[in-house]
DNA sequence: GATGAATGAGCTTTCATTCAT
DNA sequence: CATGAATGAAAGCTCATTCAT
């Protein structure tokens, strides 16, 4: 499944705001600048430039600032674990599924939602407390379909090393693919994800 | 050689500040309150405070705010390549190398300037352009010692992978360490070293 | 004549509206919350959401907020006048008369019309300064029923002090039961109206 | 004793601020403000102007506008308090005393304290509910005083009503007079004091 | 009439920075 | 060197009011 029929799905419940509507608009700008400039350094006002409007019709789509960091937070999680799950369902064996947990994240992170995924990861602290709780209850749910997979892949003997551990280091590698790979330079993404896999899996084919 | 060794060479040649000075205290305050709230919400306020002299007195020691983010940045930058010039000297097998390029690095996000290396992987967007500039300098440096050494590593067959990517790879899965390994927890510094290390090189013990 | 005939007749001369209209509807609104919250504190949103429009509609009704208010004053203070005019018209003796001009007051400030009273007390300067000049007018000559009474009673020897002064202080000892008399408490509405009497009033039962 | 002689030992004893400070300035101009437009409608600019600064250095003296309404409304409670309790212990008979309680407020209500006390009386509900507590509790130590009194005045026989009634009534006059009484018109504030005193008692001098 | 998104001026508050002492 | 009051630009946010639907 692509990512764009899932995101269909997902605005027709409910669980993500269309692109195209104001509110959506909104996110994708917000999404793009504090990923760019950061989100203490982004204003309200900078925001509401970005989509053409002023900065107090803001407020008739978010109560504050801090709830726009969290709509392009736990809409984005929402949809990397969504479509994980998919994607798994439709991998056969432990080896394709480990592929698709590398895939499924470098695909949201250099695809169109990389600047929300960007957000997500580097601007966590700027979250007030009590909607960090929020979202990581999703990014838990997300992380526990890592460790399932790759709690099988080691039983299996595909990989050696504690598999939890193995999940931060390949996590960690992935994120911070956002400060270097192109999509558009020589390596593809479909390439950059055999190399991670190969660096998880040992030995092989 | 220790860390501790030479940073007193640092000092002693004045490109890292001395701690215990009321300029070097006012460093550590801020690479621990960045790391922790981010740059743009720790307050001149917050700095004094937590060395405790008022908020118009940091201004003898640096000319503005950037300056001092810039201070926490550029010596950890200077530290950790010379730190990792002297290691790799002491190697002698290239295998050797590029377990101190690991290491090296776990040291200096673990160990004692912990908060000053999350704060220059982390706070990069909120530093001025310009002294973005002198801080890459540094980096491009360090980098090049890890390039060559992975190069070295690629020549004799240790790694098949392309070198950069490895480095790019590798430095992710350390750099994310900050968010998850507990230094005083069952795993100890060098056997994290270890599982890199196995990322890395493929093949052997 | 009991107040709520006499609003009838205004209603139907158009002097007041009728409490049912949505127009009404959003003036008892607006006095409860005015009284509770202050003007200023109060919101065109506060008063859509007590009856139950969205805040865009309150403007088929009023021009802006400040003639809502100003429709809260004049309102009151049209009816509080009408309804000394009828009970003093019904009273015989001077003795008589006098408790009218206070328990008629008394019955504005504590009976259904009591956040209107309250308003009109204390949010006077609120109201924008053209249109406190048209309740003015109708506030003299509710003063005016108070000083030609006084003045008979002064003139009959009922009271001595001068009646323009007796009139403030009893007009204020009236208006500040608004921040302490309970009418479900010990005290009648009436045995209140005597006590104040009795201070207007030297001299006999 | 004088209420300037009073205000310089509250001042000492850091009960009052002193108003030729800086706070003690901004507390002056937001008393005459607040009473003239009313808390919400004055802004901290118009404060900040009124004596000369920066709206930004208002929240040097205070953290907020809330705690300037409250700092006008203390201090005014606490003189009325403590000047109230000096000129009782001066007065010898309880007839005496009862014109203490009368010509004390009087004199805060129309004194140089005019303003603040205008405040503490008609902005009440603009103070957050926290500090409102606070003010009570002076308040209600103030209203002691007059229950006292008027306890003793009701046992002697000087006054027949209820006393908790008539402290009420005679409060609501005496505050009433800031709206009408012109200290600068015939009557002076002593013949002010004796009418309200010739209403508290029956019978007379 | 009612809606509700948008407006835009204006609000309180924050904060890096300055400077006379 | 340290102080801390003052600065002033800019921030997040509020809200009466408008208007196309």
């Amino acid at each position: 499944m692509r990512v764009g029929t899932l995101l269909r799905r997902l605005i027709a419940e409910g669980q993500v705001t269309d692109p195209d509507s104001p509110k959506g608009r909104l996110l994708g700008a917000a999404a793009r600048l504090f990923r760019q400039k950061g989100y203490s350094r982004t204003t309200v006002r900078d925001l509401a430039a970005e989509v053409g409007i002023l900065s107090g019709s803001i407020f008739h789509h978010f109560a504050n600032k801090d709830e726009i960091l969290f709509g392009v937070m736990i809409e984005v999680v929402t949809a990397m674990e969504e479509m994980l799950k998919v994607s798994l369902a439709e991998a056969t064996t432990t080896r394709e599924k480990v592929r698709v947990l590398i895939d499924n994240e470098l695909l949201f992170i250099h695809g169109k939602t990389g600047d929300a995924a960007a957000v997500l990861i580097y601007e966590w602290r700027a979250l007030s407390e009590e909607r960090q709780r929020q979202v990581l209850e999703r990014r838990d749910n997300y992380y526990r379909l890592w460790n399932e997979c790759l709690q099988q892949a080691h039983d299996e003997g595909l990989i050696t090393v504690d598999p939890d551990c193995l999940r931060q280091l390949l996590h960690g590698a992935i994120v911070w693919t956002v400060h270097w790979y192109e999509a558009d330079g020589e390596m593809s993404l479909e390439q950059l994800g055999e190399q991670v896999l190969n660096m998880a899996l040992k030995g092989e084919p």
